[in-house]
Formats: structure tokens, sequence, C-alpha cells
DNA sequence: TTTCGGATAGTCGGATCCTACTATTAGAAA
DNA sequence: TTTCTAATAGTAGGATCCGACTATCCGAAA
């Protein structure tokens, strides 16, 4: 399998926009923050820009026109290629149908749980309960206000369903780490130096 | 809060890997290699190596000997300084405390299944339910082979535990949606332009 | 009438990150 | 004895990414 040539999903987003319309990037920009507040994508002009000029470098986007608004910056509007049609519908194809690796910050955090020892783990764990729980219970209104009253289809917001159900996915596990922790049943053991690196000792009280 | 100077969680690795013994980069390369199987980290030797330098730059490791072996490349072998020992741990303190948005490939492709069309959305689907089977299979048995057997103490495999419970709660979320999809209660609405710009009409068969 | 904030449209410089590569040595294989 | 491979240790160049910034225009408030 070919390497992907771009691979920041921005321009997956790009790609989406400009099956519907030819826009230009500041269009871009407002329509994508507007319609996914929920943070599917990370939307940063910069970034934007430079995944532009990467689509058109690709051949996967064109420019259509150009003109400008009085003495306004110059505006390019951009629409979708051929060639930029197909890879859209492909790359998402690949996305959903191969698991990538991910490394997310928290992982990290939690390989070296042990560092914090019992007590601020448990305190450190359960604000991050705390925040959960309402960025759940944002995503639960915001679904309930769009959704739940039939002003989009239910697939269009699909991945605000995903996004709920991984939140909710990581609350439990964080609620039920702390639950072990509590319980004793997640021991912190005792760790020593040794002449060749390091030994533990289970606490058994 | 004042801004992580450093983000990248490769350096928190580094920093807990000095937290044992001094080591140089590429000894760290390899035991991170060797420790994470799992991939709670992205270990390069290029970012570590850039990493390493970052660390240094802000204080938090030095170098404590630079030797060589033969006529190898010079090793520099570092140690985390006083500072780089408490930023450790209020670093895992935040990152477990706050969540961080993150953006998962997965999510975003989730966000355009519609243009897959339902077939081939099953299809994808489908096969990543596979690949999902297969990693959470493997990293059962590495846990069982190791926590299981009484050689780890569970709490330094915890982020192992963690992996599996996210990529269990992505399984079940495929497998939802499968069935949904089958079942005809997640329905491919009909999408067709107007002058304005788009409508949608839900099949009702 | 001036001024001030927000919307419009995009640029720029630097940090970060990763791929691909260099160069050497020890030991196995032939 | 030569050749090959894996391990050792790290470098270099370029792509990417992002935060901070520029510059203009419009409308409302003062």
């Amino acid at each position: 399998m070919a390497k992907r040539k771009i691979t920041n999903t921005l321009a997956l987003a790009v790609l989406g926009l400009l099956q519907e319309q030819p826009m230009h990037p500041y269009e871009m920009a407002t329509t994508l923050r507007e319609r996914y507040k929920g943070g599917s994508f990370k939307i940063n002009t910069g970034s934007l820009y430079d995944t532009v000029a990467a689509l058109v470098r690709h051949g996967w986007i064109e420019s259509v026109e150009t003109g400008r608004d009085g003495r306004r910056p110059e505006r390019t509007v951009y629409a979708p290629t051929a060639t930029g049609q197909t890879e859209f519908v492909g790359w998402i194809d690949e996305l959903v149908r191969v698991p990538v690796p991910e490394y997310p910050k928290f992982l990290a955090a939690v390989a070296y749980l042990g560092a914090l020892g019992p007590e601020r783990a448990t305190d450190a764990l359960t604000e991050r309960a705390g925040h959960l729980t309402t960025r759940i219970e944002e995503a639960e209104s915001a679904l309930a206000a769009t959704v739940g009253a039939g002003t989009v289809p239910r697939l269009f917001m699909i991945e605000v369903e995903y996004g709920l159900h991984t939140w909710r996915a990581e609350l439990d596990w964080v609620r039920h780490t702390l639950a072990e922790i509590t319980g004793g049943t997640l021991s912190w053991p005792r760790v020593e130096r040794t002449a060749t690196g390091w030994t533990w000792t289970e606490p058994t009280a």
C-alpha cells in the first residue's frame, strides 16, 4: 500500500467542504468552525492555508477564481479536481478500514500513573472524571438540540455520537480505576534500587 | 495556567527513564522500544534526539558524561536535574487531571462516513472490527504473559489495560453501528442540491 | 465625527517531527 | 579469509504545524 501523500485530516475536511461548493480558505475556516463545534478537526488558519497549498500541489484541488472585494486581501476560490473527488472517498475508506496507532496524551500519563502515588493519583483522576462528565453532558445536549429536534439527519452527526461513546468509555475506566485504588485491588508496589537495577515488593497490607 | 514548554510525550518517557538511571539516547530508544511494545509512546530516533536537546535547553536534564567505546560515535549520557524531577511528576499530574482535545484519525473518518454509502461503510467497518479484534487479543495475551504470571506489578502495565479498554470500546461502537446500518435504524438520507445549498430526505422505506 | 471592536482574508517565522541516511563494529556464515 | 548482517550511535534535510501577527473594512456607540 502506497503511503498517503497528505496525512493531516484537516485536508479531509477541506475536501469534504469542496464537494459541496467551491470556496476560499477563509470561508472554509468559518464554515468548519461553525459545523464542527464538537471538535472532530483541529481548525487553525495557519494550518489551513498550508493544507490548501498541499492539496493544490498534489492536484487534488485547484483554484477556479481569484477576485477581490474592495481593497481586502485577494481571495482565491478552490474546487476539487476529479482526482480529488475519488481520493476523498478512498481516503475515508482507508481511515475507517485500518486502525492506525495513536498516542493520546492521557495514555502516556497513565503509563506513569505510578509516579503520582495513590493519593495524588486519586485526586487527579477524580478531577478528570469531573471534566469528562461536563464534556459528555455538553455533547449530549448538542445532539438533542439538532438530531433530537430533527433538524439534521443522524448520519451527519454520527461522529458526535462516536466521540460521546469514547468519552463515556474513558469515564468508565477512570471511575473503575478510582474504585480499584480506594478498594485496594490496585496496589502501589514499593520500589527499591539494587546493584543491578530495581526491585519491587507488593504491599500485602 | 502557563503553557507547557514541551508537549511531546516522548519527553515524558525520557524523563521517566532517567529517573531510574542516567542513559544515552540510543539506550533510551532500545529500552523504550522493548518496554513499551504496547505502543504508548511514538519512538523515533530522530524525534528522540530532538526531544533530548529540548529537555537540555529547558534545563530538565543535563549531560553527565561523554565517552566513546572504541571508534563508535560518541555517546552522551544524560541525567535529570532537580527541576526535571519535579516537572516530571507535575506534568503527569496535569495530563491526568485535565483532558485535552485530541483528533484521532478515525473520528475524522467517521465524520464523513456518509460519503462511503451504506454498503462500502459496512464493508470498511467490518474490516476494522477484525483488526481491532486481533489487536485486543494480542494485548490480552501480553498482559497474561507478564502481569498474569506475576513477573511485573499490575500498576506498571496499567496503560496496557487502559489501551485495551479503549479498543474494546471502539470495537463495541463499530459493531453497534454495523448492526444499526444493517438493521435500518441508521439511514442514509438522500442529499440534493438546491439553489441555496443542500436538502436531504430520509428514506422512509 | 471619531473611535473602537469585530469580521474579513491571509502571511510569516520558528518549533517540531519524521524519514532517510551515514558510519562503524562484532560476530556469523561462506 | 572475506563477506554479510545485525547492532550501535547518531545526523541532516525537509515537510508540517502552529501561534502570533498584519491589514482592511463596516457598523455602532460615544
